[in-house]
DNA sequence: GCCATGCAATCAACGCCGGC
DNA sequence: GCCGGCGTTGATTGCATGGC
């Protein structure tokens, strides 16, 4: 905040805050800083990094530019002739710098009011320049306030930070149609919003809900279970609704009474009945599930199905009987320093995950007992039907980080 | 036992979005 | 611009709990 320590009690009275238009500007360590609403300016303050040599018209375009001062230091001065000389072609500005600084005034203003992590702010500057030059000339989507809210929205979706299109809509020049027209042309120039891994984002929206309602980590591994193997049927809408759609069946197969679908929606802003629609079009209909009425009276239903499937344990499931019979011998050697490390050590406890040749989520519980000169460790593996199994140890190959191992 | 209250669940109607 | 599918809204009902 401009109050804050080392802020210095001037007004610029030439600078205005790139936000509310405010003159009331100090300038503190950091750099320029709107006393009315606290943001930083966009615009530099003069730097002295730039080492003289007599080779170089110290004025000369291709330098690089900096703030010659203020208005009032540039009148003051002796030289003030040359200081204003050197302010003026320091102004000179190109048209594509002139789009550059409009595109990135807009992005720093709708990250502002929309309270965005800034580390993130550059990745938008860095595609409005590559996305721009992939436009016909003369177009409207050209125009550096539009695109720059379009490339706000879909780089946080690459990012996998959530935010509201209406929101960015209601905060940008775009009207909701205008968005959505815009957006259609701008998606070809960005591959990496339409091959983003939507499954990532997904399981980070469900670890925030278990960690949200303080539930336990089989609550994550159930809900991820269910997301990977229901995937291809139920991808086809919004990442809200596949996250409230896999924690409200495992809320309603294994967490009853724990949780309710009702609060898993609330905390995702989604309906539940976004929920029944997507169980009774996507599994009951899909499945060919006879019986549904409604999402909370199927839920029996729905867990029969799920234990059917091997996603649950189940006493009575034909078919998790026959596999329960069949050794899970298929897997020959599973290279574990390949998988990911999904969470830090918690007194030498990993849990690994990953995805076997078949596109199983396997995962692998090692637990590693430090003693004197040795590790001792144990290791467990859970295929996705619930079977646990002992892992016979391979090789070891300690580390101070986690675990790389083979078994076989 | 009755009633009030609050939360969860249901359901029909509405409206938005995206494909054509 | 039209139209169908899908998600949201909001009224209503059901149920559990607590006070009297």
């Amino acid at each position: 905040m401009a109050t804050g320590k080392g802020s210095i009690s001037v007004n610029y009275l030439n600078l205005t805050c790139d936000l509310c238009n405010s003159n009331d500007i100090v300038e503190t360590i950091q750099g320029y800083v709107c006393r009315a609403c606290g943001v930083e300016l966009t615009i530099q303050k003069l730097r002295y990094d730039r080492p003289y040599t007599e080779d170089a018209m110290q004025y000369a375009r291709g330098l690089g530019k900096t703030q010659i001062g203020t208005k009032r230091e540039r009148l003051t001065s002796p030289v003030s002739r040359s200081l204003k000389r050197l302010s003026w072609h320091n102004s000179k500005m190109g048209n594509e710098e002139a789009v550059i600084f409009r595109a990135e005034r807009e992005i720093s203003r709708i990250f502002e009011v929309l309270d965005l992590p800034r580390n993130v702010k550059s990745l938008v500057v860095d595609k409005f320049s590559k996305v721009r030059a992939h436009l016909q000339p003369r177009t409207r989507l050209r125009n550096p306030e539009k695109l720059s809210a379009i490339l706000v929205y879909m780089v946080l979706k690459i990012e996998n930070i959530a935010v509201l299109r209406s929101e960015l809509v209601e905060n940008s020049e775009l009207t909701s149609e205008g968005f959505n027209r815009f957006f259609m042309q701008v998606r070809p120039f960005l591959p990496e919003y339409s091959g983003r891994d939507r499954i990532v984002s997904i399981s980070q929206k469900l670890l925030e809900i278990t960690e949200h309602f303080g539930l336990e980590m089989p609550f994550y591994f159930l809900a991820k279970k269910i997301l990977h193997r229901l995937w291809d049927a139920v991808k086809n809408t919004t990442d809200n609704i596949v996250a409230g759609l896999c924690a409200s069946i495992t809320a309603l197969c294994s967490y009853k009474g724990v949780i309710n679908v009702s609060s898993i929606c609330k905390l995702l802003g989604i309906k539940m009945s976004a929920i029944q629609f997507q169980v009774q079009t996507r599994i009951f209909k899909t499945f060919r599930i006879e019986g549904f009425k409604t999402l909370v009276r199927s839920s029996d239903l729905l867990e029969r199905f799920m234990k059917k499937i091997g996603l649950i344990e189940g006493e009575d499931s034909e078919v998790n009987e026959a596999l329960q019979e069949e050794p899970v011998s298929n897997i020959v050697q599973v290279q574990l320093g390949n998988a990911q490390q999904t969470f830090n050590p918690v007194d030498d406890h990993y849990i690994f995950e990953f995805i076997d040749d078949f596109g199983t989520v396997v995962y692998a519980y090692l637990e590693v007992h430090n003693q004197i000169n040795t590790r001792k460790f144990s290791m467990q593996m859970q295929k996705d039907l619930g079977v646990l199994c002992d892992l016979t140890l391979g090789e070891y190959f300690p580390s101070k980080g986690p675990p790389m191992l083979a078994y076989t």
